[in-house]
DNA sequence: TTGTAAGCGTTATCAC
DNA sequence: GTGATAACGCTTACAA
């Protein structure tokens, strides 16, 4: 077994086992070989410390069990819990991750594209947020949180379903003045649904609603201005807000407290993600959970099983509210 | 242009440009072809939308650009920085990151092994926590924050000189009874360091310091009657307490304002590690800032060069010290 | 069942 | 400088 140096080839096994090289390939792949044949060959490799090499098998066979993975970066903890959650699902299938941030390279997308044209990546997994559509038409392509196409299969969180459970709760609690609050580009995507749902709830119960909208282009200032305009004169306009993300819905809290207003007991906070703080584990207010697990899950799943089924084109993963200390209902949520 | 299907291989281009697969070949390695060759050659590949296959050429050349990155996880925010800048950094140099956790697979690192003695992957970037040293002698193995033997090598922050600086900016904002914290596996580790510096220069500037130390196992109850000790009773016992990780340092301050003693009034506290709020960007606590980006810029540079020069051992970059809030010297900072 | 040989896309070594 | 050809490690008809 030598410890450095290049590893031992089929052929190697082959030798070793004195069969031919067919029949030990044979054995990798699960063929039909005699038991007395089998065993002297996994020996052989178990000996020499064997391992078949993926790429050269993806160069006859078109299987590399690679799955590239594209997502716009790591710094934002809900897609390092995505890509952690992705790997795993994927390593525990067999698979390995190609990591690609869209960050820096706007092409990324492109050239993983081409890389499963070239066979060298089974599939991919995509979260971006580039304007033009992808070219994936016919290729293994998972997109997450955003439709593509009706072909191309679609995971996210159910952001429709999110915003009626915010509004469920906001009401429940008792809230009776409500807003909501909406950051993103102009570009209309599955995160648009949950103001939708938010909204059709509250026409539902007989509620009014605000809407007001930020783009990510608008400075702090904007928003200060805008939650002045809301909060300030007199008491407060509100007394439920739900925020389209955790990180609008904290500057929201901070905003409020700095003005004096308190949280929970003037005004509750809903915000949606599930972001948490990373060293306490506790969520950073009260948020609807995007299922990140399961949302790997299937998306795995549906890569790695490509041909094998019809793939509806939309799957919508239901989230689950928790209260994090912005909202009434008994303190702040810890752990998992 | 086929949208969709296989993508051309060298045998098309050089049909398409009338020249041979060799002369195809070299345009592609550099090599020297005339410059009607070359012209024909390149505007064949681009009508055909031709790139090289790289899993191929690795077959040959022994060269995949792909480089293994492996992390523990990825909830760790130091872990995802790291992550994100080793993966622009890869990008940058023309390499695909292929990505692993060993919290999911802990044979992980001993599979990229492999891997690169197959060829399949070109180097790894590894920080790892497991017990066993990994045999990587004589492959293109980058260890980060863990020294694995003389010949391996090792990219970390500067623990000791954190250390060091820690203890020359609490002395310098007037504390005069130190605490040194740490928390972590019995293992010694690079991050020992930052404990030996600490101490090396209180003893220096001949001021004393108590040590303190956790275990990973200990639960919250251990620290808190620890703490309980140091500080409950009467006035505080110290003024100055240096963390081994920012985690460490926030439960800390938690800690102390739950008992009515003041950060930074009373007490001053510096952790390690330069985490920040993911939604504000605000540093946790007066901290001592991996230089990550730096740290991934050299372990690419070392992986990606790996033959062209002796590397030294021990690469240990300086890390800077950063106000947060928790120290005296004016007020949270913010920003990059 | 087992062995043989062709071929996947590329590079390297030759003659030309 | 250019073009055929063998080889890389593996799979897969097909022949034995």
């Amino acid at each position: 077994m030598p410890t450095s140096g290049k590893s031992p080839t089929m052929k190697d096994v082959a030798r070793e086992a004195g069969v031919s090289l067919g029949t030990v390939s044979n054995v990798f792949n699960g063929a039909h070989v005699g038991r007395e044949y089998r065993q002297r060959v996994e020996e052989a490799a178990r000996r020499l410390g064997y391992a078949v090499n993926s790429y050269a098998r993806g160069l006859r066979a078109d299987r590399t069990n690679t799955v590239a993975v594209i997502l716009p970066g790591l710094e934002h903890m809900f897609f390092a819990r995505l890509a952690n959650a992705l790997c795993r699902e994927l390593t525990l299938r067999g698979y390995r991750m190609q990591f690609v941030t869209t960050e820096y390279s706007p092409e990324a997308e492109s050239a993983c594209i081409q890389a499963v044209r070239q066979n060298m990546v089974d599939g991919i997994i995509g979260l971006t947020y580039s304007t033009g559509m992808p070219d994936v038409e016919g290729i293994p392509y998972v997109s997450i949180d955003r439709v593509i196409s009706p072909s191309i299969p679609c995971v996210s969180s159910d952001n429709y379903g999110g915003g009626v459970l915010a509004a469920q709760t906001l009401l429940e609690l008792g809230c009776r003045r409500l807003l909501f609050l909406r950051i993103g580009s102009h570009i209309m995507g599955e995160t648009d649904k949950r103001g939708s749902g938010f909204l059709a709830e509250c026409a539902n119960q007989n509620v009014e609603c605000t809407v007001r909208r930020f783009l990510d282009e608008d400075g702090p200032d904007q928003v200060v201005r805008l939650l002045d305009e809301q909060f300030l004169s007199g008491p407060p306009a509100y007394d439920g807000v739900f925020c389209s993300t955790d990180m609008l819905a904290v500057s929201v809290v901070r905003y409020l407290s700095r003005r004096g207003v308190r949280v929970p007991e003037d005004v509750q906070v809903i915000g949606y993600d599930g972001t948490r703080e990373f060293f306490s584990g506790r969520y950073v207010c009260s948020t609807i959970v995007q299922p990140v697990q399961q949302m790997a899950e299937t998306s795995v799943e549906i890569v790695t099983r490509w041909s094998e089924a019809g793939t509806p084109a939309l799957i919508s993963i239901p989230g689950f509210f928790v209260p994090g200390g912005t909202t009434r209902d008994g303190g702040t949520a810890n752990g998992q």
